[in-house]
DNA sequence: AAACTGACTTCTC
DNA sequence: GGAGAAGCCAGTT
C-alpha cells in the first residue's frame, strides 16, 4: 500500500542496499525524492517497523561515520557492516569503496 | 491541528 | 582541518 510516499520508498531503498555496501542518509532521500529529506531518512531507520526487512545498519551518514542505532548502539552497527565486508576508515566507513552507487550518483 | 523533536546535510569562520 | 550555526523534511505526541 503506498500511503506513505517517502516511508515506503525509503525502506524499499534501504532495502535494495546490496550487501558490502552502504548508502548515506541524503543519499536515500535523494533517491527518495527530497535530497534535503535525510533527516526524515534517519527518523525512519529509527522507527524500522520492518527492522529484519529493512537493514538500517546499511545506513550511514554523509561523512561515512556511524550514528545511533537502535539495535544495540553504533558499535554493533560498525561490528555488523564490517561484517558484511565493509571497508572501514577508522571508525568511519570508507565510502570512497563501500558506498552504494558512489559510482553513479551524486550527479 | 499545532508544536517539537530528530540515526542529517551543507555552509561559513 | 576542525568547530559552529542554520535550514529542511517527515513523523510523533
Amino acid at each position: 500500500m503506498s500511503k506513505n510516499l517517502f516511508r515506503d520508498k525509503i525502506y524499499a531503498l534501504t532495502k535494495q542496499i546490496p550487501l558490502g555496501k552502504v548508502a548515506t542518509y541524503g543519499q536515500l532521500a535523494r533517491l527518495a525524492g527530497n535530497p534535503q529529506a535525510a533527516r526524515a531518512v534517519g527518523m525512519l531507520m529509527k522507527m524500522n517497523p520492518d527492522a529484519p526487512n529493512t537493514p538500517c545498519h546499511r545506513v550511514v551518514a554523509a561523512n561515512g561515520g556511524l550514528t545511533g542505532y537502535s539495535g544495540g548502539g553504533v558499535s554493533t552497527k560498525k561490528e555488523m557492516l564490517l561484517s558484511e565486508g565493509v571497508s572501514f576508515k577508522g571508525d568511519k566507513v570508507d565510502l570512497a569503496i563501500s558506498k552504494w552507487n558512489n559510482n553513479l550518483e551524486r550527479k
